[in-house]
DNA sequence: AATGAATGAGAGTTCATTCAT
DNA sequence: GATGAATGAACTCTCATTCAT
């Protein structure tokens, strides 16, 4: 057990008062978690979260920004630099990789997508912002890759589905993902992989379908 | 326009209040909305909201107890009295029903769903017990119906969907059914029908899929 | 059982008014108790006790002048009208009244020495100037009967204790009435009267012996 | 004079807080207290006490304990350290240091006797533990002494008078002490210490007495 | 760099008191 | 005469935020 730490450098600190307070607001409503117990997770006090961080709109910013970038670069890393044994349709990998993080980082995943998404705060615009390009980072993948990006075996996909079509699907796969990141507390016995499939197949093919007929 | 009214029955107030309540919390955080903002929106003072529903959290729980009992008696009245040209398909009526709900009541939906699903907050306690009533609808709905339930005409559906899967496909529908509201604020041109449509056959899909190759 | 009587006489309703009162406030703190309540308790509602008694304060006004007369009567009842068989020592019966009074109307009594001495309260006013009638009643009853006044048989006894002795004799009766009622709550197998018996003897004892030696 | 320090440490702070409250329960009931008062009168803010004594509640609890504490001491060392010209009599040494305390400290008093007195308040659970904790000293005082127990020189007194009788002596000492404090204001040409030895002589002419006749 | 001390501002809640029927 | 409806005013308590050391 290592004793708590004083003068650590600063950027040590500062991850370690972002993971406090990932882990607070991921338990509790923004207005519910109180400052004071965040420095006291992270080994600090109060004046020097303020130090900082700036202010606890600030704290929540940061959390939201480096979460969101974590979840970014594991889909990036899984469609381009897969592992050896992780199949050849990066959709599909791209797809897991996010359903994985979701099931896997679930504190990360609920300050992202249940506690950014409060309107009205004075918090939204800065997090908004970051939700957005997590959007983004989704849409992107099912339209490159649905096109056949990457995917070399896929010609007839060649079509950009357009950027509607897209933006739905990426909506769908993220209520999905969040809806069985649930799921998946009362059920262990599932596999995201599982999941993702069926997402995969139903990005696919809607965004074939809808266009082309027989997509799959 | 009815002059702002002063005395009136009780009845009428609490409804005014409530009403005045689901507006102000579907725009903002439990803790960002003042009861006194409330009470003036409903026409009265903060001291009466509490003389008739106790506290804050009171007034909170009967927001959504009587939004669930609304959307519940929605998805009711398609499955078991459509109107004539509501098609033959109850699960797919009660699908639309709920959707439709979703998209035109979003202020309703918002507190049903995302503001009621804090955890770990005192208001949750009562919140979530119905919050789960409705789920134990949307479960039920589909169980029902993908079993062939008052649906005469497709005997090859009669398998009975097990509950774990019932219930990951209620939830997808609800999550999706969120995430396409807020789709819609931005994409009018779209009609419930359609999405209803579309997660109609996901959630047949699925549960005969799974089990029986190809069931549609 | 008699069903809730409506529009009864107005000095009946101020009597089950005060009635209930004298309950509530001997229970709890004067602010700790709710007009509501009492009006309740008293079978009406709250306008018609502000109708009747004017205020919180009117109210508790009420309650300490009525109580305090009762008090005062019964000691001079046992001073000028005793029974048959009380004894021929006017300052003992009057003591032993009061004794008696203090133990068996102890909700009375408590509103009237514990509550009503609370200053600095916007009613300490009137009910102070009450609370001094009685312990004037008192002073009156060891300075007369001390004195020989209506007892003819202790001449020796004619010198007037000074005011000052007799007062602190009727604060010291009364203090230990009071303590004396609560012991009888944990004790109820000791009566009154034996206490009353040391406190009439203490009291001649102490207005005699000091000025002459050997009063009794 | 000190001009008003900013910046105390907490022991500090935290003193002059129960001093304020102790000076401002003593002037009024419990709920006509305002926490803000007290706090300016101990020249700090409001949040400042609620940071350290939690509630009302807890700072009148703070109170109560603190002066009990001292009473206590008071009392136990004139029993067991008594100053050169104090007299060889305990229990007499006891009372009057009793009724100095009473007398001198008659904030102290107000809060220990009079406020913390209100039965079914929430603030009362604790301050009548602490309470009893005094009542029970001064039993203890009077069995221990009377008893003969630190006096030597009275071996007629060894009978142990019963905890009853005991407890009904404290009780009336006490509610005595009270009366008598009040007294002294209107009296200053009065001294504690006569009225100490009317009380002792009364404790002891009563614990003897009533069981063995002339004990004195 | 780090923190104990301190507070301004505001929220929920309660209650005596008054209308208007 | 009696009462449901309504509220002004006050109070306890909380928390993000800042000094001063």
């Amino acid at each position: 057990m290592k004793t708590k730490q004083r003068r650590l450098p600063r950027r040590v600190r500062e991850q370690q008062m972002i993971d406090a307070a990932v882990t607070a607001f991921s338990k509790g409503d923004y207005h519910t978690v109180r400052v004071e117990e965040i420095a006291e997770a992270a080994g600090t006090s109060k004046p020097t979260v303020y130090h900082y961080l700036g202010s606890k709109e600030g704290l929540f910013t940061a959390c939201v920004r480096r979460e969101a970038e974590r979840l970014i670069q594991a889909i990036r890393r899984a469609v381009h630099e897969p592992p050896a044994d992780a199949g050849d349709d990066p959709l599909r990998r791209g797809i897991q990789a996010f359903f994985t993080y979701v099931t896997e980082n679930r504190e990360s995943w609920t300050v992202l997508y249940r506690r950014a998404a409060v309107q009205g705060e004075p918090f939204a615009a800065e997090a908004t912002r970051v939700r957005e390009r997590v959007m983004a980072e989704i849409v992107d993948l099912v339209t490159t890759c649905a096109r056949g990006g990457p995917r070399p075996s896929a010609p007839h996909d060649r079509r950009c589905p357009d950027a509607k079509d897209a933006q739905l699907m990426a909506r769908i796969a993220v209520s999905t993902a969040d809806a069985f990141a649930d799921w998946l507390v009362e059920h262990p016995e599932e596999s995201p992989d599982a999941m993702a499939g069926h997402v995969t197949e139903l990005a696919r093919s809607h965004l074939g379908q809808d266009r082309a007929g027989a997509a799959l």
